[in-house]
DNA sequence: AATATTTTTTAGACACGTCTAAATTTAATA
DNA sequence: TATTAAATTTAGACGTGTCTAAAAAATATT
């Protein structure tokens, strides 16, 4: 049995290897835990001795194979009771996050199957990210962050990385949702800051919104 | 904060004492919880700190209000989460118990009052059981069991006592649900068994399932 | 009423997940 | 390269919820 805090624990691996391509260090984990790097270290040698993750002292974590279908598992049900949330109960995008963080503990196989089908097997969250399939596969999206685009620059809202209810709100007010269309108008190379329109509507957002904004290449 | 370990307990005390009418003894308590008396006295203490319940040592335990709205929340949340499931997601009603069990304890206001309204209101979950309002107030119902009828009753199924997977396939097959009429045809007085007649169908059942059917008054 | 039995509580222990403070290792800097 | 700084791990502790074995209290039996 693997224990809601593992569960936790492999789900940050999982987000900050970006997808298991590079190794986590302690503080890192330590810091998206909102804990101490000690508290890790024991975490991470129980994680280790149950081969969810290889760890080498003193030098980060990789996540296994076995620790990502754990990972990806949570990351589906975590997905799918977000867009269940929005599509079915009318909570708006961000306010479904902090639900979704206990939802995505509950242990039936049954229950998720039955979720999905419900949901009419949707292949992405309100957020846009990519709902992992039923083995654990999930679609990488050819995506690009908004603020290295170049005026006159036309593409897709794909996906927003933060789910920061205070990011999420201010996007909705400015019309930015996955699938609408923004375009660039103009870029300040001071701050990064920018102009853009998004179907008609014209904001003005800074470097921090801009990196959280995820479009089509 | 209320605990997961708490709130199953004063959810089972609350039950065994019916509804805070009598008071529960140490080892009622431990067999309900599947646990061992120890541990039921130590948590009886802290539950007895946190005045959730009243406690004499070796009388038994007794809910105080506090402990009634934190008991009746989670069994509302219950109540309702089954009927989701039997009614949104095509469960069976002996399907949904052990997944209600744990989505019981899942902390969100909003989503309780969202999940109500989507259901329409429910007052009664799939089993008959009466869900508790918002401010805990439930429906006592005014039945009967049914194995106390005698032969030529007609009455009404309102609930099922037992939630075990078991018998709530056996009653499915004989069509013995919640709302259906039924008529006792005969009564053995050996052993309590007895004929009985659920729209046309007859079926003879032993004294220990028509002590789990309560019909009305 | 004295004794035996059942129920309940206490004492002491353990796994889990966390913490602080101190020690160790690695990385950075002079 | 010697020293300082930063990151990480170890040691020892604590709260929660559980357990077993033994003691204490209540109930039942002779």
């Amino acid at each position: 049995m693997i224990s809601l805090a593992e569960e936790n624990y492999l789900k940050s691996i999982y987000h900050l290897s970006e997808g298991g391509n590079k190794s986590v260090l302690t503080n890192e984990l330590a810091e998206a835990m909102n804990t101490k790097a000690a508290s890790v270290t024991d975490m991470i040698k129980k994680l280790s001795i149950k081969e969810f993750i290889s760890y080498e002292k003193y030098y980060g974590v990789n996540i296994t194979a076995k620790g990502k279908i754990v990972a990806l598992s949570v990351i589906r049900k975590h997905r799918l009771w977000e867009t269940f949330l929005v599509q079915k109960l009318g909570f708006s995008w961000d306010e479904v996050h902090e639900v979704a963080e206990q939802l995505e503990h509950i242990q039936s196989k049954r229950l998720i199957e039955k979720l999905d089908e419900f949901l009419g097997f949707p292949k992405v969250d309100p957020h846009g990210d990519p709902i992992p399939d039923n083995n654990g596969k999930i679609k990488t999206q050819q995506h690009v962050v908004l603020a290295t685009l170049k005026p006159g620059s036309d593409s897709i809202i794909v996906a927003v990385k933060d789910s920061d209810s205070q990011l999420l709100k201010y996007l909705d007010k400015i019309g930015a949702r996955p699938g609408k269309k923004i375009k660039v108008i103009e870029r300040e190379e001071y701050d990064g800051s920018m102009e853009v329109s998004i179907q008609g509507q014209r904001s003005f957002i800074s470097k921090e919104v801009s990196e959280n904004i995820l479009v089509t290449a």
